[in-house]
RNA sequence: GGCGGCGUAGCCAAGUGGCCAAGGCGGAGGUCUGCAAAACCUCUAUUCAGCGGUUCGAAUCCGCUCGCCGCCUCCA
């Protein structure tokens, strides 16, 4: 079965196939390092966390690519306020973001390059473009001229005249068209520089994702990805850059998420209707935001409401619990038993829902399906050890797909219980016994101090980590 | 104004020509139970914003109307 993605640029669902069998190259455009990362950013890099974890079940060999922004007018106004050179406060942020992807289970990209750090590439780009006649020079800086380029406008679907027509942009008299964007910025006293052909300066926005992206994964690659507010001006412009320069496609397929909205407005930062990942993740665990996230298809807008994270919280329960269950039950967690026959028939389906645009909807809604029967197959395993394999068998394949989106990893690898806690648990057991129901309270309390929780089942108690 | 998209049960959300319109949350009933909680089982849209059309057949295609959102400016 093969996969299809929905392209932007041609506005259909394509089938895809890489430019090189069995090898995908994939560029997602990554965060501007001035602040603390928002949901909104953590969907997109959710989205594509997921798309690339897909790809390599798949059996592809994937390179994924996820840049840093450091060098930016608002990292420059930030640092100044702060009195802290701009360096140093982009690096603050990546290593925030880093923490913040980690803490929701988003895998870091095979490269993370950061455009600071590559100047010399964005310089050559620029003169290229410059010999070539796609460029000129005004006192130190250098803009892109936009008609010398005939498909810009293509991706987004923009009519050139309209566009200038609207124009909102800023009136420079120093550019030939009022659309030409800039690729070097002349330095102004105050701010970081780097030496140039033009004078000192520093990169303007949309050529670092040209130069980086083409040096780690070719002119030519696969996916390039990103939050669908950069179709336009972002990856036109890099459009424009990179197939000025190299005559070839720069990607094959462009891949954009929807937005997050808060209170039925876009999140971002100008509205002021943000929530940061790290404020989200005091109250919710990280599995809960990605079956939230995941519960709605990537191209589309999602609300965001607590109401319906825990929601999501509530439904995530009924998986780990089946694979809390399976460890219980089984003597060797990490021997992973053979899934049953009469359940292959969920792989199946859920291969094909995440090969149509990845559905992850639709996945999800196999994954529950599977968790149902699962839950029916729990509930004969007292009795017999062939259905004790059953349930194994089909919880390790719960398991496999659930990590395909990124789920139920904690839950996968959740060890033993701690000593303290199972001698809670067993005197807990003998105060139940004796029916002392005071005492066996106090010890629950107790248990649930240490952040474990117990419940009494037919077949004993079941201890499981809080919100795990 | 230009371009793109959305409107499916109380809420969220798949489905885009033809088996009973996925799945989750919530709700109702039941099983289990010291209590509590959980879990498990069953049920929960003759109907897909409205109107008209195409078709043997439409939530799905076409037209119109209403409502909502995104981009066109920094933005994931």
């Amino acid at each position: 079965m093969s996969v299809k993605v929905y392209n932007t640029m041609t506005r259909s669902k394509e089938e895809f196939t890489p430019r090189s069998p069995g090898h995908v190259r994939i560029y997602v455009c990554g965060v501007t390092v001035y602040d603390l990362s928002h949901v909104g950013h953590a969907r997109s890099a959710m989205v594509f966390d997921v798309i690339q974890r897909y790809l390599r079940f798949k059996g592809y060999r994937v390179t994924f690519v996820r840049n840093f922004t450091d060098v930016d007018d608002r990292i420059i106004r930030r640092a100044n306020a702060e009195g802290v050179p701009a360096a140093e406060l982009s690096e603050r942020y990546i290593q925030a973001f880093r923490e913040d992807m980690a803490a929701i289970g988003v895998a870091p990209a095979d490269v993370e390059p950061k455009a600071t750090e590559h100047i010399p590439e964005m310089i050559a780009l620029i003169e290229r473009l410059v010999a070539k006649g796609f460029a000129y020079t005004v006192n130190g800086d250098v803009y892109f001229e936009i008609r010398r380029f005939r498909a810009y406008g293509r991706l987004s679907g923009k009519n050139l005249d309209e566009l200038l027509a609207g124009a909102r942009v800023e009136v420079d008299e120093r550019k030939r068209d009022p659309r030409d964007f800039a690729l070097w910025k002349s330095a102004k006293p105050g701010e970081p520089a780097w030496p140039s052909p033009w004078g000192p300066g520093r990169p303007g926005w949309h050529v670092e994702c040209s130069a980086m992206a083409t040096k780690y994964l070719g002119e030519s690659f696969d996916v390039h990805g990103g939050g669908e507010d950069l179709i336009f001006p972002h990856h036109e412009c890099e459009i424009a850059q990179s197939e000025a320069d190299t005559g070839r496609p720069l990607a094959r397929y462009w891949l954009h998420n929807g937005m997050v909205n808060f209170g039925a407005e876009k999140m971002s930062k100008s509205l002021g209707n943000v929530l940061t990942i790290r404020e989200f993740v005091k109250r919710h665990a990280p599995d809960a935001f990605r079956l939230f996230v995941l519960g709605t298809h990537y191209r589309h807008p999602v609300d965001f409401a607590e109401e319906r994270v825990r929601d999501s919280a509530r439904a995530l329960e009924r998986l780990t619990r089946l694979v809390h269950d399976a460890h219980a039950l089984s003597r060797d967690p990490s021997a992973s038993a053979a899934v049953p026959e009469d359940l292959q028939d969920f792989r199946a389906r859920f291969e094909a829902a995440m090969d149509d645009d990845f559905n992850t909807p639709q996945a999800l809604g196999v994954l529950f399906d599977l968790a149902r029967v699962l839950s029916e197959a729990r509930d004969r395993t007292s009795a017999d050890e062939r259905a004790r394999e059953h349930f194994a068998g089909g919880v390790s394949e719960l398991v496999t797909l659930g990590q395909v989106l990124g789920l139920l990893q904690r839950a996968a690898e959740v060890g033993g219980t701690p000593a303290d806690v199972l001698r809670l648990v067993e005197d807990r057991g003998q105060a139940r016994a004796r029916r002392d129901w005071r005492r066996a309270d106090q010890l629950r309390d107790e248990i649930q101090r240490l952040g474990w929780s117990v419940e009494d089942t037919p077949s004993g108690p079941r201890v499981a980590r809080k919100g795990a």
